[in-house]
RNA sequence: GCCGACGUAGCUCAGGGGUAGAGCACUUCACUCGUAAUGAAGGGGUCGUGAGUUCAAAUCUCACCGUCGGCUCCA
């Protein structure tokens, strides 16, 4: 066969050469440092013969500089390792299964009744690790008729593989059926795998367990908790150092930190979930929520306020008492009848709609409100602002036409745009999901085909790169979602759009049209920032809490040199409150050198230093921050320039 | 909710079966200062809560609450 390689050479090779044919015959360096072979997208092992579709087509070797597909390889690897090791410490432990991960790998165990495992556990299970690394163990892959395989692995008491085995048979494997599999063995351990693997255990250059966390069987809660190890292989020592000091850094950045060392808010055990807003953090959440009806206003928005606590009839008929009742806080009348809080603000907008005898003439009507919601999350799933108990979304719900859907979520997609813009978000940040329909959803296939049509037209006509939520969408339509990272790479799903049939049809909303006749409205729900906590939580991670000039919650820092200053000072946080600017005067009786560490720590934007020379001339000597020092400005120019930048949101 | 870890002063943390410590912060006094920490003195904790073991528990055990890392779930 024909093989062309990546730098365009081209090998002739016989039928049935293998990836390690292929590197010994480009030379004996690459042969040493070969992984695995690459064939249409396809990373396999070097020990396979190379497959049929090979021929004609570029096969690359896959070295440790492959970067990603060397990464999982190893990784994978690694995987296989910790069973072997914790198999070998740990007799009839239960293997299920044991996948390489973004930044490592993991491997879930069921172990023996009554055995624990905790961190204390791992340097012995690193050890057996690094016994089976230094041995160099060859990954033997065998291919065994399911029944073989099946036979096995009830022999060694291996039930999660089994069951693994009889869902291949049941499914079968893209759309074919599987009549064979192949079991991968590095010295005393063989797992029924896909691979691919590298040559041997000894190309995982280092290793390290990470931690330990229950994990639930196919991640179904109804089933077995297994015990999951997660672990992190890098090619070198090196390189593992520079990843472990890489997650030191990102603590620096967590939201929870930040949001405590500049006291923007806190938690209590007193009220568990809910963040605590302190002046200042109250000011960044104010100036967000200013920003969302700035621009909501300018796009055709219009304001309301809707209850905090609903009859349950409501609950009952929006379809959240029967689906959503465990995650909602309920509580009663005097006389017994039930109340929710609202978990969501939709209910409460379709009622005022409702109130009023709409034209066709009105639609597109857009209800905004900086809703406070209620849900009651899982103990264990709450993250400081990430997720919580009680926030406010900057939530909105359009009333449209079918002729306006088009246009309204074109627009919505816009106004998401220019709203993480104005934070310096770009594509690179920020994931845009279009999750279709689900297998349980209302609605014809006509109407689906409609919607996700419009949503795809939206992103295209807005130039953006999206993936698809195969069946992700809710039972009442198909929705965008947007998806940013946190300081370790954690996903947190921000803004949303979404189209929903069903909520007019369920609140029988109408409008009158042109012929006089009812109409049923199409209802969008959308939220662009998600909640304003989660979206100060990202907003801080990303800017390792150096927030915007115009978010910042004190914007300058006036210093004193000493106290015959003070007054000037005072003067200058006065005019620096006319032109909009918030100011601080820190009038301690320290040291100037004092004064600045304490501003730089807060992440004050500007200081301003007044010493007699400053109070004299009408000056103050102005140090940015990341700039240093720049010298003195007449107090009123600077400030009126100050005020100008802040006004105009600019960064 | 589940698995594992953790919970000591406002914050960051040390200690650990014999009755509680540091730095920062705070208060007071002195200093009146020029671009990342002036000095001194002082106040402050029933060691998350509740049981149990013990002559004695902050320390050991259990339960609960909260937090952290995951799972499930989700803005």
């Amino acid at each position: 066969m024909k093989i062309s390689l990546p730098d365009d050479r081209q090998l002739e090779l016989p039928d049935g050469a293998t990836g390690t044919d292929l590197a010994l015959e480009i030379g004996p360096g690459l042969a040493r440092a070969a992984l695995a072979v690459k064939v249409n997208g396809e990373v396999r092992d070097l020990g396979r013969p190379l497959p049929p579709e090979a021929d004609g087509t570029v096969v690359e070797i896959v070295t440790e500089r492959s970067g990603r597909d060397a990464l999982d390889l190893i990784r994978h690897d690694a995987a296989h390792v910790l069973a072997a090791a914790v198999m070998d410490l740990y007799p009839g432990v239960k293997i299920s299964i044991g996948p390489a991960i973004e930044d490592g790998f993991y491997y879930d165990f069921q172990f023996p009744e009554g055995v624990s495992i905790n961190e204390e556990n791992f340097p012995a299970i690193e050890a057996e690790m690094k016994k089976h690394m230094k041995a160099a163990e060859e990954f033997d892959r065998e291919e065994l008729s399911v029944a073989d395989a099946r036979a096995r692995f009830v022999a060694e008491g291996q039930d999660y593989k089994v069951e693994l085995i009889d869902d291949l048979v049941v499914n079968g494997q893209n759309g074919a059926a599987v009549e064979h599999v192949s079991l991968y063995t590095n010295g005393p351990f063989t797992d029924l795998c896909r691979g691919p693997h590298a040559p041997s255990t000894k190309k995982i250059g280092a290793v390290k367990l990470m931690s330990v966390a229950g994990a639930y069987w196919r991640g179904d809660s109804t089933r077995q908790q297994l015990t999951r190890i997660y672990g992190t292989a890098f090619f070198s020592k090196k390189e593992l150092k520079e990843y472990l000091e890489l997650l030191e850094q990102a603590k620096a950045r967590d939201h929870r930190k930040l949001g405590k060392e500049l006291g923007l808010y806190y938690f209590s055990e007193a009220a568990p979930g809910s963040a605590f807003w302190s002046p200042a953090g109250t000011t960044v959440f104010n100036q967000l929520v200013a920003l969302s009806r700035e621009m909501g206003s300018d796009r055709g928005y219009t304001e309301v306020k809707t209850p905090q606590l609903f009859d349950a009839s409501l609950w009952k008929k929006s379809g959240h008492w029967d689906k959503y009742q465990d995650d909602m806080f309920l509580t009663h009348t005097g006389d017994d009848h039930a109340m929710g809080f609202k978990p969501m603000n939709c209910p409460g907008h379709y009622e005022l709609y409702g109130q009023t005898r709409w034209s066709h003439k009105d639609l597109p009507v857009r209800f905004s409100e900086p809703g406070l919601l209620h849900r009651n999350e899982l103990s264990g799933a709450l993250h400081g602002l990430m997720r919580v108990r009680q926030f406010c979304q900057d939530d909105a719900h359009l009333f449209v036409t079918e002729d306006q859907l088009q246009d309204e979520i074109t627009a919505c997609i816009e106004f998401a745009k220019a709203t993480y813009d104005l934070f310096g978000f770009t594509d690179a940040d920020i994931k845009y999901e279009l999750s279709t329909r689900p297998e349980n959803r209302l609605g014809s296939d006509e109407q689906w085909d409609l919607a996700e049509g419009i949503l795809k037209t939206a992103l295209e006509n807005n130039g953006l790169e999206y993936e698809i939520g195969e069946g992700g969408g809710a039972f009442y339509g198909p929705k965008i979602d947007y998806h940013f990272t946190d300081s370790l790479k954690r996903s947190w799903q921000l803004g949303t759009v979404q189209i929903d049939y069903q909520a007019p049809e369920r609140f029988d909303l109408t409008y009158t049209g042109a012929d006089n006749a009812d109409h049923r409205p199409i209802v969008l729900h959308r939220a662009l920032m998600g909640s304003y906590e989660r979206f100060i939580g990202i907003l801080l991670e990303h800017t390792a809490g150096d927030l915007p000039l115009w978010l910042a919650p004190v914007q300058v820092r006036i210093l004193p040199i000493s106290d015959r200053h003070v007054d000037a000072a005072k003067e200058a946080a006065k005019l620096a409150r006319e032109h909009g600017v918030r100011a601080y005067v820190d009038e301690r009786t320290e040291s100037v050198g004092r004064k600045i560490r304490d501003g730089e720590l807060a992440k004050s934007p500007y200081m301003l230093v007044i010493g007699d020379r400053e109070a004299e001339e009408g000056t103050v000597s102005v140090r940015a921050r990341h700039e240093g020092d720049l010298g003195s400005r007449p107090v009123g120019e600077f400030l009126g320039e100050l005020g100008g930048v802040v006004s105009r949101r600019e960064r």
